[in-house]
DNA sequence: GTCTATACGAAGATAGAC
DNA sequence: GTCTATCTTCGTATAGAC
């Protein structure tokens, strides 16, 4: 877009990621995105004429471009439980660097988002989706049965998340590995049993 | 402590709760909650002294409570796997008489809480606690080893927390109905299954 | 693209009357 | 227990110069 690229710009919305890992979406203000970016006041609304809103959902994009594309580069490389090991690793590692104050920003987003903010849910939606797709791949791959392996990454995606919360709320990597040790059990039960019928629910 | 029972107190921490669920910690304000109770504005700190905080703090511990008295109660009443049933479709009536806009109020306190208020990350962890704990006793009276009922406990209310999450952001229950039906799976595995070694990871 | 200054609202909290 | 100011801080956003 712009004649020349923008450091100041790039280096907002990273700022903005960060801190909503670490501090949630309301506290993701425009002025401390500033601070911690080092980007000058004045071309906010240059870079962003959407303002907040925009900042935040392209923080969002990208923070979930991110773990979205180590999943599929995973699936390139061919080793499906290596894989899933190193995404429960990746969080682990983000939780104990920071002191256990980083969290994932899109749950920031999608817990803190109303209706005067629509289009932030549907960007948090969106990176559910791709990440949810890019697993069940994942899980095909490895030999379960198509419908399993979307079930399957819905409920891994769920558990990492909610784990990743405990986690920080505990200060201890405990639900994670919990999540881990379940999530191995899990696949090979899977993948091995036959799919019975079971019972359906109110 | 007061000489009588005070209306306006418990309505506004009830409120709180309600707001918590809905918008997130950060729009949960003082007038919010005034406003969504009907509480009069001028006795918010003589009820709270210690202000917005222990508002919010006695809100968690209140909805905290709450499910974990659920749980307590499906133990009691003898039928586990039809508890988790009603823990999975208690947050999936939740989330669709809200039109998608109710949550976890604990979640959002964890989500949102940062180093300035350190009590709610505790306040928050602690409900986190009772209800693993909760549901392990439930686990292993269903027939699961005490070890793997602690860590099932732990994935199952990651997983859940998680899938709401997931539900709110989609505007659909299809993440819980994927991770209780999973579930099924995942409780007759543990239970039949023997405890074999399980690879260490790093 | 970047600057300073400023308008405007909402938030937490306190003071002092009743 | 409840009322009505009021103080201060912080948030988004805009205006207009450079």
């Amino acid at each position: 877009m712009s004649p020349r690229k923008s450091d100041s710009r790039a280096r907002m919305v990273l700022g903005a990621a960060a801190l909503l890992r670490e501090y949630g979406a309301s506290a993701t203000s425009v002025d401390r995105v500033l601070a911690h970016s080092g980007a000058p006041r004045g071309s906010v609304y240059h870079h962003f004429p959407g303002g907040r809103a925009q900042l935040i959902d392209e923080a969002v994009a990208l923070a979930g471009e991110f773990i979205a594309g180590l999943i599929d580069a995973a699936v390139r490389a061919g080793d499906p439980l290596a894989a899933i090991d190193a995404f429960f690793a990746l969080w682990r590692h983000r939780l104990v660097d920071s002191g256990f104050r980083a969290g994932c920003p899109i749950v920031a987003v999608a817990v803190e988002t109303n209706d005067e903010a629509p289009q932030l849910a549907r960007s948090a939606a969106a990176v559910f989706a791709r990440r949810r797709e890019a697993l069940a791949v994942l899980f095909v791959r490895h030999g379960l049965p198509e419908e399993r392996g979307r079930l399957l990454a819905v409920f891994v995606i769920a558990a990492v998340e909610g784990a990743v919360i405990m986690c920080r709320a505990d200060r201890s990597t405990a639900p994670l590995d919990a999540a881990a040790e379940i999530h191995d059990l899990l696949v090979h039960a899977l993948r091995d049993r036959p799919d019975r019928g079971h019972a359906q629910r109110s």
